[in-house]
DNA sequence: CCCATAGTTCAACGATCATTGATATAACAA
DNA sequence: TTGTTATATCAATGATCGTTGAACTATGGG
């Protein structure tokens, strides 16, 4: 994993929103409209944030009729922690 | 900690440049001019990045003579820990 | 003192990011 | 079908970030 590859990783959670969504989504999975209630952001606004995390490998989600749940992915932990600084010794 | 400083320090980190400053600097203390040399980035821009670290409290400096020696703070790796997402449970 | 060296600060630019509003897709209800 | 709800995508804006070049500060050597 290089230092631009991990930086990325790190870039993905290194936000407000984006944290409370991987704290909402640590114990449990939810629901897209779980996650809009918590959080308050705008519905196109959460959809981006969900989306970064998704494309940095953290989440994913399923569609269950009109909703979405999400969850973290089972090596979201794993691919944070080989981010850190000292994964790379 | 609220979600903003915890994702200060994160962003703070997550950055290629910046990593691997704290990959350099996490066995030994090091003077700027060593760092210099295995980043391979402008003066001016090595100190922007130093900057950025030294106000995320994750590292300090010490002038010796001409030189500026850093190091990790005595709590960086706690504060990265006390930012990553399950620490706020 | 004069000059070179190590490092920092400042101002400006371009790129990226978060946010917004509008539009689009997809599923259910009437 | 028509309408409504849940979510995603697109285009545009403003803010922030990384990078650059120039100017500045401070230390040590001649």
């Amino acid at each position: 994993m290089t230092f631009a590859e991990r930086a990325d990783v790190l870039k993905a959670i290194a936000d407000p929103s984006r944290l409370e969504i991987l704290e909402i989504l640590s114990p449990e999975i939810r629901c897209n409209c779980h996650l809009q209630e918590c959080l308050d952001l705008a519905p196109n606004l959460l959809s981006y944030h969900l989306r970064v995390l998704r494309e940095a490998g953290l989440i994913s989600g399923t569609k269950r009729g009109r909703w979405v749940d999400y969850e973290l992915t089972p090596d979201a932990h794993a691919r944070i922690a080989a981010a850190l600084p000292g994964a790379g010794r």
